[in-house]
DNA sequence: TGGGCATGATAGTCCCGCTCTATCAGCTCG
DNA sequence: CGAGCTGATAGAGCGGGACTATCATGCCCA
């Protein structure tokens, strides 16, 4: 058996094209194709259905592609790790972040990238659940997401800050002076929200429903700097996380103000899944994060 | 990369010795000698250290092995998996369990065994850390040893009964009638006891400590039988765990008498390591003890 | 119904690299 | 100093993986 051939499968598998697995393998198409028969003949097993396209694999084919998924996820590991112990720590650490946590990540990344000038970062902006995905195909080194709401599985984390929430409106609105907003206050607004695809939305429709409200949002998106754009020109207001107003500080002529009854809390933290042995790349950014948190420099 | 040349580089870490090594890969020597070299050129990194003999590995050459034992380990899964779903459930299912243990492996493998006939098993006497580096190692799928003495790392657990102890005398004996012996009683006695490599001893000597007491072994073995071969034979008593006593019931002319004072239990469980995807074969094993556990056919 | 396109398999060829046997070189030990 | 052990080197054979070019089939749309 070959490497190669386990790269085959899991290209394909991803892509569900011969040729668009064939280019992200860098070989031709008919390589890929002698390369995955040369596969099925030397396990005994039919692992890609074939018609006159591609339908899918097998039963086989799906067990042989979660297996070599693992098998060429620890090559890769290998080959960085060796790299970092020739060069200095190098090659490139991949973060994926939930939309709310980007504020935070560059209090981990700069000292992370601070005297190590071989490490690069790839800070991906994911859904939570793109992040699990992604960490359990090996695409990912670590995430940043919720650690409390959807429970994960496989993997280790460690808390970074707890998230708040709060009502972004400009100053000249009815609620645009109050110190607190209620939940139920804030449900009667034109609101821009998250989509409903990104866990931060689904917890404030959760909180929402709790305090008996049905927010009817004027606008969805999933960034969060157009939810802040179009509170700036007056199309709503949004609940951010507070995390988000932090680095730059609130924008002039907006007023956030904290969301209570409930007044809600939840964690975010690192995550990354365990391995053995442990890559040298991951460890050293959890090993960082524990001294960053241990020395009291995480904000929150 | 090759898989073949890892396969080369965790043999020769095992073996220690180039031709034991190629022997184990059933390849001549210098093909072994060849494909390190060419893993060595791929990788740019020494991994041997080379003298006139084997040296041991470098630095990176112990960081490659760590991977690729892990690699090894996974293609193996891989298809002993594919084998398993081509026909039936097939393959070694291998496990270790510590000597007090030994007789109840069979009330799980028994039922394990049954209607499952191209399933072969190995059960290896091993002390329990042999059973946590052979996990480790991923030369065991499971192993039956203590679960809260020794606290173990990175693997799954299961409780199956809890260990007691007996001491164990000789009829006619002074203490060979008592329903209940104090540690502090048998202390006092010419004991019979396992070799201090192995857990069972090293709980026995805490237990003795703990009551103030300090056994002068005239006997120490690491075969349990050996330890009542001796006891019958009048050398003296013996600490043995209540489940060694069960099978055939206890040998005629000899007495056992439950330790009190303190009266200490020790969790005994299946151990596994943690592995995504989760071997076929181990699984198996796992939801089987689960199952017997559930339905209460677990002794004790 | 037929041309154009997309998709994957086949054919033919090249050559890299893995494997073997045979042999050499250096160290150790009696 | 010679025997034995250990690992490296040499040279030959061949399997299989890579490429380009081409074919077969299905689908869409005119």
């Amino acid at each position: 058996m070959q490497i190669a051939q386990l790269r085959y499968l899991v290209a394909l598998a991803r892509e569900r094209h011969f040729g668009r697995a064939a280019e992200a393998c860098h070989v031709s198409q008919p390589t890929l194709s002698a390369g995955l028969q040369r596969l099925e003949e030397e396990l005994g097993a039919r692992l890609v259905l074939r018609g006159r396209r591609f339908e899918g694999l097998t039963a086989e084919g799906e067990r042989v592609f979660a297996w070599a998924q693992r098998i060429a996820a620890d090559v890769d590991g290998l080959q960085v790790d060796l790299r970092a112990m020739r060069d200095g720590l190098t090659g490139r650490l991949r973060i994926g972040a939930i939309p709310t946590s980007l504020p935070v990540v560059s209090s981990l990344s700069a000292p992370l990238c601070a005297g190590r000038p071989g490490l690069e970062l790839s800070v991906l902006s994911m859904s939570s659940r793109e992040i699990e995905q992604g960490l359990r195909q090996a695409e990912l080194d670590a995430g940043i997401t919720y650690l409390d709401n959807e429970p994960l599985s496989g993997v280790r984390t460690l808390r970074l800050y707890r998230e708040r929430y709060l009502l972004l409106t400009t100053a000249d609105e009815p609620l645009g002076q109050s110190p607190e907003v209620t939940w139920q206050e804030a449900a009667a607004r034109r609101l821009c929200l998250l989509s409903p695809d990104m866990q931060n939305r689904r917890i404030v429709d959760s909180i929402m429903r709790e305090a008996g409200a049905a927010p009817r949002p004027v606008l969805e998106t999933n960034s969060i700097s157009t939810l802040v754009d179009h509170v700036r020109a007056g199309v709503g207001c949004a609940i951010v996380a507070q995390s988000w107003l932090r680095p730059p500080g609130l924008p002039a002529g907006l007023h956030a103000a904290p969301l209570v009854e409930p007044r809600r809390e939840h964690a975010i933290g690192l995550v990354w899944r365990e391995r053995e042995p442990e890559p040298l790349l991951a460890r050293t950014l959890i090993t960082l994060v524990r001294r960053l948190r241990r020395e009291g420099l995480l904000p929150e």
